[in-house]
RNA sequence: GGGCCGGUAGCUCAGUUGGUUAGAGCACACCCUUGAUAAGGGUGGGGUCGAAAGUUCGAGUCUUUCUCGGCCCA
């Protein structure tokens, strides 16, 4: 009977959220309307953001870390869709390399087929369907994480455009002579006369032969190690006539010792590491020595030693040089360094100026370059090898040694390190460290300490390899002149080759007669043309030209690259030095970079640690938005943990926002105004509403500040605390009373619904991008020719809902009504009172407060039957609660003594 | 092993240039409500700020060492 008399909320959204259905059919709506373009198409002409997409490898589902990626790149291109720009999301894949290659492989070596008898063109082929099959199914899971690109045009690195331009980006630093011909040590199999790639590689048992070698020191500025001899030790005596260096370590003790031992060398004086001094002496079978002098290895910087072959015209000096990765666990404490023969004597050599060369070719052979040996074969030089120095008398030991070692998973022959000729980007000749370095310095980091990551790594990086020996991949557009050996290069043939790319794709390079690329200015017989292909990083470092630069709806630079903070070494770096190379500038204006994920303890996910959570799983228990919630409550700064209890909380918050709306929803009883916030007279409207909306309006300035720096996990802690503290516990409280009880045509009634319809549909604005689906569903409901909430823009909130002395008035209020919410909690305990509304408040004020309180309903705004209060001199604020006398108001339950003022 | 980054309540996060008793929300406990009801309200407990040493009148904030974790490199 009384039920009648009250306007309970009322409303069609249900307080059940069941995401993991609701969701897909939200998904369905945006298929419908082509959400996607109709962003385009309404927000034609607006200033454009551009996040441009690293793209993820296709291959294999997604995991967390791109489904926080994702998610965070959508909720940033929602925001400034919704801040009125044009912010347009193009993804992308990178379809090239070796993953891809070794996946088509497997599946070979299942049908015992045979790679090498498969022609190169039709695996391609392959790679390039197995790449299709994976963008299908990645599209699929990120649209379903509430993700909006333009999912149809999509870009990829192999499409036929994407071939052709890197081709023309290649031919840009062909051109300007910054790519040249270097060697660079790879692992090598001499039967198959091919490289490998780590993963092709077994760890086996072999026998080696091993060495222990001298080196005569030629000059040093320790006066102590004139005529000594620096004893190295190798398992590969072959590397010997390619040393070009020494390494120490300059933490550890070298020791001198005089050797009196019978042989070749008897008075001759030795030099090895301190703590190695027993093993050496031990299997060198040296009994009688004596140590003359010990020091530090740092004494060691500018000797330099004989090549042991020198008297063979090896002339060359061979200098000590400093290196971490020597270690006392084997050998001498002193490291023979080929650079032509080892990837830490490779760098080592290269930071000190001494490059690699062509020592052995394919077959396994030494090439001119190598005095004595010239044309044979490395595994049959290690007994010449211990002949000549032991003729020499440069040989202090020889044994054999069975260790694991590297061998071929096809062959199994063992394999061996060796130069090859590799195509490299010069980061000096034309200043590209320079040029890299500056745009850094042009470019804002979120957060700011991305910038030094990415800055220290430009400043030591060695030159650039852009060359593979592999097949899945863009072909090196080069040709060498047989006779000159000299690089082709002519505008003409990079733009001929790339034209032909664009419409049939790169596969041609392998198939085709290399005269076709020539065109009619060359004689094809007169060149070689190159079989490697482009490493995978200049692909994706190349995005940004046939994707920013080609398509008209983009722009380049782009606004923001966005990825995990890996990629300081990864995209961020080889776009930033293909940009610069290129065209002198970095292709982003801004990077985010983001952690990564870690479980509930911070470890990393593993299988083996059996914390790994999918995207999936998520979605099928929680729904997307509760993982876009814990995308945007998470400090993606720092690494990002996640577990079932982290997600839980999130879906209790996700429940409190939810039954935020719905208490909205159920006192517009779904009928949504949408008031102009322009006309709203502000004086009309009670004090607790006009601080209500100065709320939001100091909300709106914190909105936008955070947004501003891309803090998402403050701005979010900031509506949820809007959505609990402010609405849920205070305002939404107190005006229960008036909302359920008051008649419908009062005017305090009528102030808080216009109140209602503004909160509403500012919250609903500030949250759709965070949560996309469910703020959508709310708008369906609510707008008639509804479209979606993601064309909508955020509310501008005017400046006159700035108030500050109401502001000021009602926090001084809400401390003195927490002071009478204690007063009542003490009655409550003693079981005196139960609700609230039960309560009398007798309340005693400082005089001073009088002038500011006098119009002050307490019992409205701590929600009792009845508040009195007293002002005194010289008190502090003092609240007693007591039972309230009279009888309930069967309608709105208030006690009075008299009848219900309101409801008789 | 090296370089870089980080460790504040059970969880997610605040904490200005060093300056009162280190904050918020959630979770938790107890109570109330049963007209937001698989909701809502109130009150409360909870932290040697990863550890130790140092600088200082004063350190969560600065320095060093250690420890745990993450990324990159080897």
């Amino acid at each position: 009977m009384t039920k009648s008399q009250i306007n309970l909320p009322k409303t069609a959204f249900s307080m059940k959220a069941n995401l993991p259905s609701r969701e897909p059919e939200i998904l369905d709506y945006w298929k419908k309307i082509n959400l996607y373009d109709k962003l385009r198409s309404e927000s034609k002409g607006r200033e454009k953001f551009v996040l441009h997409d690293g793209p993820p490898y296709a291959n294999g589902n997604i995991h967390m870390g791109t489904a926080l990626n994702k998610i965070l790149k959508d909720i940033i291109v929602k925001f400034h869709q919704m801040d009125g720009k044009d912010s347009i999301y193009v993804p992308g894949w990178d379809c090239h390399g070796l993953p891809i290659e070794w996946k088509i492989e497997e599946q070979y070596k299942k049908n015992k087929k045979n790679k090498n008898e498969v022609p190169i063109v039709e695996f391609r082929k392959e790679c390039r369907s197995f790449a299709e099959k994976w963008i299908e199914v990645h599209k699929s899971q990120f649209k379903r994480l509430g993700v909006v690109g333009d999912w149809e045009n999509y870009y990829s690195t192999m499409s036929f455009d994407a071939e052709a331009q890197i081709v023309r980006e290649l031919g840009k630093f062909l051109k300007e002579g910054s790519l040249y011909k270097g060697f660079k040590p790879v692992l090598w199999s001499t039967v198959e006369k091919t490289a490998l790639a780590d993963a092709e590689v077994e760890y086996k048992d072999h026998k080696s032969d091993t060495i222990y070698a001298s080196f005569k020191i030629q000059s040093s500025k320790l006066k102590e190690l004139n005529d000594c001899n620096i004893i190295i030790w190798t398992t590969t005596p072959w590397t010997i006539p390619a040393n070009k260096a020494l390494a120490f370590n300059e933490s550890l003790d070298y020791t001198i010792l005089e050797v009196s031992d019978d042989g070749d060398f008897k008075n001759r004086k030795i030099v090895i590491a301190d703590d190695l001094l027993e093993t050496v002496a031990k299997e060198c079978e040296l009994k009688n020595y004596k140590k003359i002098h010990t020091f530090k290895g740092r004494e060691f910087k500018n000797t330099i030693c004989k090549h042991p072959f020198s008297n063979f015209g090896y002339n060359h000096d061979i200098p000590m040089l400093e290196a971490r990765f020597v270690t006392t666990e084997q050998g001498t404490g002193i490291v023979h360094c080929a650079p032509s023969h080892g990837p830490d004597d490779f760098n080592l050599c290269l930071n000190n100026g001494i490059k690699a060369i062509e020592t052995v070719d394919g077959d396994g052979k030494y090439t001119n370059n190598v005095k004595l040996f010239e044309g044979i074969h490395i595994f049959k030089a290690n007994p010449i090898v211990i002949e000549k120095l032991k003729e020499q008398k440069n040989l202090l030991f020889n044994g054999e040694l069975v260790h694991s070692y590297p061998h071929s998973w096809r062959s199994k022959a063992p394999l061996v390190h060796r130069a090859t000729p590799q195509w490299f980007i010069s980061m000096e000749s034309h200043k590209l460290r320079d040029k890299a370095l500056n745009a850094i310095d042009q470019t804002v980091f979120y957060p700011s300490k991305g910038k030094e990551r990415l800055k220290s790594m430009i400043e030591t990086r060695p030159d650039w390899c852009v060359s593979r020996q592999r097949v899945w991949g863009v072909p090196l557009p080069i040709f060498v002149n047989r006779k000159t050996k000299a690089i082709l290069v002519d505008d003409e043939v990079i733009e001929n080759i790339a034209s032909i790319y664009e419409k049939e794709g790169s596969d041609c390079w392998f198939s085709d007669d290399p005269q076709r690329f020539l065109g009619k200015k060359y004689k094809a017989e007169d060149y070689e043309k190159l079989s490697d292909i482009v490493e995978v990083w200049f692909d994706s470092g190349s995005t940004h030209s046939f994707v920013l630069e080609k398509r008209d709806d983009l722009k380049w630079p782009a606004s923001m690259y966005l990825e995990g903070s890996d990629q300081h070494r990864g995209w961020f770096h080889s776009s930033l030095l293909e940009s610069c190379g290129t065209r002198g500038r970095a292709p982003f204006e801004s990077i985010l970079s983001h952690g990564f994920v870690v479980d509930g303890k911070g470890l990393k996910m593993s299988k083996s640690l059996g914390n790994v959570i999918a995207p999936d799983d998520i979605l099928k228990k929680y729904g997307a938005d509760i993982l876009r919630i814990w995308v945007a409550s998470s400090n993606y700064a720092e690494d990002l943990r996640i577990d079932y209890s982290i997600l839980d909380q999130h879906a209790d918050s996700y429940r409190k926002i939810r039954n935020t709306f719905r208490y909205l929803l159920g006192n517009i009883n779904d009928n949504f105004e949408n008031i102009n916030l322009n006309e709203l007279d502000l004086t009309n409207l009670p004090e607790l509403e006009q601080f209500m909306l100065h709320k939001i309006f100091l909300l709106n300035n914190k909105f936008k500040k955070y947004f501003k720096n891309y803090d998402f996990h403050n701005l979010y802690k900031e509506l949820l605390n809007f959505c609990t503290v402010d609405l849920s516990a205070f305002y939404f409280d107190i005006r229960k009373d008036c909302l359920y009880c008051d008649d419908k045509d009062s005017k305090k009634r009528k102030s808080t619904i216009e109140v209602l319809n503004i909160i509403l549909n500012v919250l609903l604005k500030w949250f759709a991008p965070i949560l996309s689906f469910t703020t959508e569903e709310i708008y369906r409901l609510l707008i008639k020719n509804y479209k979606s909430i993601h064309l909508e823009k955020f509310i501008e909130i005017p400046l006159n809902f700035k108030n500050d002395k109401v502001y000021k008035k009602w926090v001084e209020l809400i401390q003195i009504r927490n002071i009478c919410n204690i007063s009542i909690e003490e009655k409550r305990a003693n079981k005196e009172i139960g609700s609230s509304l039960e309560a009398d408040l007798k309340i005693q004020l400082n005089e001073n407060l009088k002038e500011f309180t006098k119009n002050v309903d307490f019992s409205e705004l701590c929600i009792t039957s009845k508040a009195q209060v007293d002002y005194k001199d010289d008190i502090e604020t003092l609240a007693i609660a007591t039972k309230a006398k009279g009888s309930k108001c069967p309608v709105c339950w208030k006690i009075n003594e008299a009848p219900c003022p309101r409801h008789t």
